[in-house]
RNA sequence: GCGCCCUUAGCUCAGCCGGAUAGAGCAACGCCCUUCUAAGGCGUGGGUCGCAGGUUCGAAUCCUGCAGGGCGCGCCA
């Protein structure tokens, strides 16, 4: 293959997309595309169109005017004529209007998944690998709940699936800064100190007056709407704290830190990846408010209006061109989540450098982040080269398809929820495992429970609303986690009995050959998660490796069925290659897995 | 009133910057455990992709209108 040499510079990628692409976009332009063409590279969804396809050629040829079909074959013959898919396809076919089908030559890719079996990282290229692929500076703020209550349903979105999309930054390479930015400074402190002040002073233990935080929220709302005078307290208690009283402070600081160990205990119950030193509460911007305020003012980008300082945005205007309003600060002169999150893009461009920030919330604060791009743009505090995304996700539904709101006391804790995934995990392993030891029980439920748990949700599109169904979160069958733990689980014991049998253990130099359909299936998905993971990141959806990894396993099951490896009459090089990929798939799995933060186990 | 989101199989959902005959799981039905874990595999049935137009070689996907549901819109977060 004679080609210009420039090979120190080629990026060394087993990613069959990127090499499709480069071939044909190369191929297009002989063809007199123009550069820049995007070969719209696909996988087939059928055979007889092979293993992928190019259907850029369309799109090319209805922006030229020129006949697809011909400019297809144009295509194809340059294809042809400068060989550079020999060795990598077996055939390359036009289809219809102008689809270019290719078919893999499958020595080929046994050769790429070969590679990819020695890869550290799974073929998963690492950033700043590759020129122009540099390593990107991400805040992702994500999980942030309200201190004043204990976490419930609602949480559980942001918190999974943020911490999803982080470890899938962070496995592609990125430096990830986490930003939980609690709920710490509202309102609602004030009735809570004054409420906590009086239990104090009652000879109660902090810890133990605020053991249930859901019911000592509603003591001191009961309190508050109630109790003569103690509405007023809770207004100055907030002043007060507020302005810096140290009383009231020291009291406020009790109260979040443990609120925070509350939340601390359902990440760690979760497996999630948040750390205490990820904590940057609304209340480490107080400080920098009246800053913020100072230059909108000073910018003329905030203006006086009934008393309070807001923001018209042209922008953002209805059809009438009337702006739409944005209020920074209050009449009375107290700030808002806007100031906050305005001087939390300043903090995050500026002080942490940030690249890009993502932020996770649910979708009715659309509207409110759409006003904080526009206005920090404007006021220098979000840089033009600065990725700004709100991720937003649907609501919670309840069965009946309506909002689950709080009803009559109704909210679900997250605790509890979780506490019962584990319970009903144990008393499935229990019926399919009755020997299994108590230790071993504790252990695998509690992994099979949350890793359900999250695994429902973790699998939906992000952008819609999702309804909220004990049975179908609970189920442990079909495309769930335990289904992809099972077949973990499944090569993890193919592979014990393998040693304890002498059989042949895993050999990771082992050569795999691709002779099954079912061997091809797999080689053809495993050399997917890069794409996989690249679109997880670009739109901060994990659901799509989701898909991926319940894809895999199922190729997995199909494999294991069909293609024996320990059985009676299978030669070693067989037998080799077989537990080869057998590892390749484990490994896979177990990683995916752990970038959905769910944990697999050797045996369940 | 204005704006944003949603509507795909009985149920829960994929697919959405246009691609070929719209896919899974659950539920239903039929097979497969003396054989590497049946939390499994193989198969069958099940669809006016909310409705109506438009754009074009081609629309679940893009545009317009309509209906239904959800959410938001000056001092909560």
């Amino acid at each position: 293959m004679i080609e210009p040499n420039n090979n120190d510079k080629e990026s060394t990628t087993m990613n069959i997309k990127q090499i499709l692409s480069e071939k044909i976009a190369a191929a297009m332009v002989a063809a007199g595309l123009p550069e820049g063409t995007n070969p719209a590279i696909s996988l087939s969804n059928r055979a007889e169109f092979g293993d992928y396809q190019a259907n850029g050629v369309m799109g090319a040829a209805k922006k030229l005017k020129t006949n697809p079909r011909e400019l297809a074959t144009k295509v194809v013959a340059e294809l042809s004529s400068s060989k550079s898919l020999d060795g990598i396809a077996s055939n390359i076919e036009l289809a219809g209007p102008g689809f270019i089908n290719i078919h893999l030559e499958q020595q080929w890719l046994a050769t790429q998944l070969n590679q990819v079996a020695q890869d550290k990282f799974i073929g998963v290229t690492q950033r700043g690998v590759n020129q122009g692929d540099d390593v990107q500076t991400v805040v992702v703020d994500y999980s942030a709940p309200n201190l004043a209550k204990e976490m419930h349903v609602g949480h559980l979105r942001s918190t999974i699936i943020g911490d999803a999309v982080v470890r899938a930054l962070e496995f592609r390479g990125d430096k990830v800064i986490r930003q939980n930015h609690m709920g710490d400074w509202g309102t609602q402190f004030g009735m809570l100190i004054a409420h906590l002040s009086d239990k104090l002073a009652g000879d109660e233990v902090a810890e133990t007056a605020l053991a249930d935080l859901e019911n000592f929220y509603r003591e001191a709302k009961v309190r508050f709407d109630n109790e003569e005078g103690f509405a007023d307290r809770a207004r100055a208690d907030v002043v007060k704290l507020q302005s810096g009283d140290e009383a009231c402070a020291k009291l406020w600081q009790q109260f979040i830190d443990i609120s925070i160990a509350h939340s601390e205990e359902i990440y760690a119950k979760l497996n999630v990846s948040l750390q205490r030193s990820d904590i940057m509460g609304e209340s480490a911007y107080n400080d920098d408010l009246s800053t913020v305020i100072d230059e909108l003012m000073a910018k003329e980008i905030a203006v006086e209006s009934q008393g309070a300082k807001v923001v018209f945005i042209d922008e953002m205007a209805n059809k009438d061109g009337e702006p739409s309003v944005f209020i920074v600060q209050k009449s009375g002169g107290g700030f808002l989540y806007a100031t906050t999150d305005l001087s939390a893009c300043r903090y995050r461009s500026g002080k942490l450098a940030a690249n890009r920030i993502v932020i996770f919330t649910d979708a009715r604060q659309g509207l409110h982040f759409k006003q904080v791009e526009i206005v920090a743009r404007k006021a220098g505090f979000l840089p033009e080269h600065v990725g700004y995304q709100h991720c937003p996700f649907g609501m919670m539904m309840g069965d009946d398809g309506t909002p689950f709101k709080t009803r009559t006391g109704g909210t679900i804790k997250l605790a509890e929820l979780l506490d019962e995934a584990i319970v009903r995990a144990a008393t499935l392993i229990k019926e399919k495992n009755p020997d299994i030891s108590a230790a071993e029980l504790t252990h695998i439920s509690k992994k099979v429970g949350i890793g359900a748990v999250k695994f429902a949700d973790l699998s939906k599109n992000r952008t819609s609303d999702y309804i909220f169904n004990w049975k179908t979160m609970l189920s442990f069958e079909g495309a769930t986690a335990p289904y992809l733990q099972y077949a973990y689980s499944r090569i993890q014991s193919i592979f014990s009995k393998a040693e304890s049998a002498k059989a042949g253990a895993v050999d990771n130099n082992a050569v795999i050959n691709i002779v099954e359909p079912q061997e091809k299936a797999l080689a053809l998905k495993l050399l997917q998660l890069e794409d996989t993971i690249d679109a997880v990141i670009s739109e901060c959806t994990p659901n799509l490796l989701c898909n991926y990894l319940y894809e895999l396993a199922s190729l997995y099951m199909s494999f294991y069925e069909a293609c024996p490896i320990l059985k009676e009459g299978i030669s070693d090089e067989v037998k080799a290659s077989r537990l080869a990929l057998c590892q390749v798939i484990a490994n896979t799995l177990k990683q995916g897995l752990d970038i959905l933060g769910i944990e697999v186990m050797d045996r369940m």
